[in-house]
DNA sequence: ATAAATAATAAGAATCAATCTAAATTTTAC
DNA sequence: GTAAAATTTAGATTGATTCTTATTATTTAT
């Protein structure tokens, strides 16, 4: 476990939002300012790799990362665009059972207005 | 409706699988040499707005884009990375339903084995 | 504790997908 | 058929991510 490593792991546990690579990037160099894009993603892929951490595919932006929080899916806010986390428990066998196939796992994001932008609606 | 976007649509229509705009770039120069990759994205993307064809995205790799046969979720094999559609009729009330509010849709890609693949192992 | 071996980092170049730009061409509307 | 609007082409540009190489830090074996 690096100095760096241990860093970004921190600047993620004490997140309480899913943070882009570059941002990332911005908050470590306040506290570490010689470290690298290429450290940042280095690990970001490893920890990702080890279940650690998990990344988040946002369509038409950039990937993000947030520590792992047990399984989870995701609701992306049509209006705001902020993602959040939601625990759909029995979905996964549910899935299985529906495919009739065991499967190893899926992604799923849903998309939604979250409450504060459908009341401004 | 221009030429190009005729033969894009063609070549979609013809595929029986996915394909990333670099597939098309390379099948629609065959029979339009001129054609220039702007023009394939320029028609994708507009297509996809019109719900004409879907975008679909690939963790690590190009997006794929396919012809829109109804609303339906995608299975990406482990082993091969072949992609494929499953129509998964009641999730999407369900998932309504489970979180309690509306929502505009979901994108969901089940990770699995391939019957091939499973064969194999 | 030291030396050798291994792994990780920094900096910047390189890559890849996708978008943008500007000029030329095609299509559409009248 | 002409003018206006939209689309195409070719290539430059962007943005995210990965790769390269030399350096530095960490671990391992003695």
């Amino acid at each position: 476990m690096t100095k760096q490593r241990e860093l970004i792991l921190q600047i993620l546990n004490q997140a309480d939002r899913h943070l882009t690579a570059d941002e990332i990037f911005f908050l470590a160099k306040l506290r570490m300012p010689s470290i690298a894009m290429a450290t940042i993603y280095n690990n970001l892929n490893a920890m990702n790799e080890a279940g650690m951490i998990s990344r988040v595919h946002v369509d038409g932006g950039a990937d993000c990362f947030e520590k792992t929080a047990g399984k989870h899916d995701h609701l992306l806010c049509d209006g705001c665009g902020k993602l959040s986390n939601v625990r759909l428990a029995r979905l996964s066998s549910e899935l299985s059972t529906t495919l009739g196939m065991p499967i190893s796992g899926y992604d799923l994001t849903i998309h939604y207005l979250c409450p504060e932008c459908r009341k401004k609606q």
